[in-house]
DNA sequence: TGTATACTTCGCCATATAACGAAATGTAAT
DNA sequence: ATTACATTTCGTTATATGGCGAAGTATACA
């Protein structure tokens, strides 16, 4: 049971749902996402480490960057079950559509170091 | 996407979860659930409460208890998709199997006032 | 080798949460 | 009416959480 509860407290946050809904439309490094939050960096990297954790993210390195996705071999069956359900929540949320909107659009070279 | 974070956070504690899970054997009483958690009866109620708030379980009165079960309606998209998700959950979980063994077994008149 | 950039870890603070017991409320039975 | 019992509300306490900035780590480029 301890694994669920640790599913659902790392769900229990409005940045970190907004982080995920995010990763939907592409990975995302550290910056971008901070950029689109409006967070310190640490804040946003805390909330990354804590969604890795949980195993409903995955990091990979890019050069400097640290790119993240949603965990794309969603082995636990919980993690997984949620991760697909969420797919078809939040259709109509201003704060997500814009989110989405802003990482299409992004530019990690012109948005990082500014 | 409020609702949908309270909804998560009703869920992140292990609590609320062993609740929910012995209320899918039947409807008990704010005594029977607290004699079975083994927590202070206004821990209970608050705990019962914030899982009212979220529509996932429903109260009605019987005489001088209150009985609680899930929220059969599941008018509510998340909600309803989350409850039915989590029946296929803990399968093997001791303390659930032994919430739910115990749920079967309880009987207010000798549980409560004692 | 040194410097810039990306990210993480650490220490701190404010607020939220879960627990309890005591007191309040509501209902049933005497 | 009074008493007993079930439940809720309130006040308190300890711990967890989310935020920040500063310091530390890692990587790329000059």
């Amino acid at each position: 049971m301890r694994t669920e509860v640790k599913l659902f407290k790392a769900l229990s946050d409005t940045n970190r749902i907004r982080i995920l809904k995010m990763l939907e439309v592409r990975p995302l490094c550290v910056c971008e996402i901070t950029e689109i939050l409006g967070l310190a960096p640490s804040t946003v990297s805390k909330h990354l480490s804590l969604l890795r954790d949980v195993e409903l993210i995955h990091d990979f390195k890019d050069g400097r960057w640290v790119n993240y996705n949603l965990n794309q071999s969603l082995r636990d069956f919980c993690t997984g079950q949620i991760l697909e359900l969420m797919e078809g929540w939040f259709p109509d949320d201003e704060t997500i559509k814009n989110d989405k909107q802003q990482a299409l659009g992004i530019d990690r070279n012109l948005v990082c170091g500014s």
